[in-house]
DNA sequence: ATGAGTGCAAAGGCTTTGCATTAGG
DNA sequence: CCTAATGCAAAGCCTTTGCACTCAT
């Protein structure tokens, strides 16, 4: 990642922010650039003991709102609780590894000619049925090398 | 479905109960007709609306006991709460459309030739960093025909 | 009989919300 | 200034659990 990079992430989260008149906080800032930093999807605890003191609260809160504008991604695991990412419009297209002895969740590029046949047969199965994709998420489950 | 088949799927769902010393009750029974009804993954709601008044503690305390013994799989899903449908190896691979609007989810087959490639791309890709894939999941993410 | 299953109600864990205060534009 | 954001505590929602009772084997 090159400074101008991280520019151009915070001045997208900015935009998307102004566009429902939400103000980029340093609170927010932060969030943005702890998982950035992170590189892979956190869970509430690791964001909050990352965030330099922001409150649980306003973790939740903030973190709601740049879901809402879609600079970030919340992942539904088993355990009850969230994993927290930027949004592909943010890092791009990739998928998950989900790890299902320590649910450590990794981030997985899928080789270009299979992510192509992926959006293909998305597209014809889908129409196929009515059904209008927006998008399609695939997860590798298994377990990770820290716990083989 | 032919009544072989469902006798085929009880004997199963009571083969694995057994193994983990459980006994296969009606309330049981009951649950996973009515997944196999159903044929698609359903919420706790839904599950306790066609139980017949079986209370929904029971029916979260089963649902788990059916899921530890792997005749049923949850999926956790935005709103914080879970679908559960029939598990993989009773019901066979495959994979899901969710509605973002509805948050129904449906069952979706792949065609042969790309679930081949999911496969092998998995395993290279898996392998290459050390993870052990035990398996995988799709889902088609965008609005249903009815909310369409 | 003996251990599993059931039902009800109470407790838990993650997340959301109300309210008064602070701060950004 | 005016509205959004913050912090704390309280409430919510889905799910799990304790306990006494019932049922299956």
């Amino acid at each position: 990642m090159t400074v101008s990079t991280d520019l151009s992430l915070h001045d997208q989260v900015a935009d998307r922010l102004r566009q429902e008149g939400q103000r980029y906080t340093a609170g927010r800032r932060e969030l943005v650039e702890l998982l950035q930093r992170a590189g892979r999807p956190l869970a509430m605890h690791e964001i909050v003991g990352r965030a330099g003191g922001l409150p649980q609260s306003s973790v939740y809160r903030n973190l709601v709102v740049l879901e809402r504008v879609g600079a970030v991604t919340r992942y539904p695991v088993s355990g009850g609780h969230g994993l927290y990412e930027l949004s592909e419009v943010l890092v791009g297209h990739h998928h998950h590894l989900l790890c299902t002895n320590c649910g450590r969740m990794e981030d997985l590029d899928v080789p270009y000619p299979l992510e192509g046949d992926l959006e293909r047969v998305v597209e014809a199965i889908a129409a196929g049925r009515g059904f209008h994709p927006t998008g399609h998420r695939l997860e590798l489950v298994g377990v990770c090398a820290d716990c083989a």
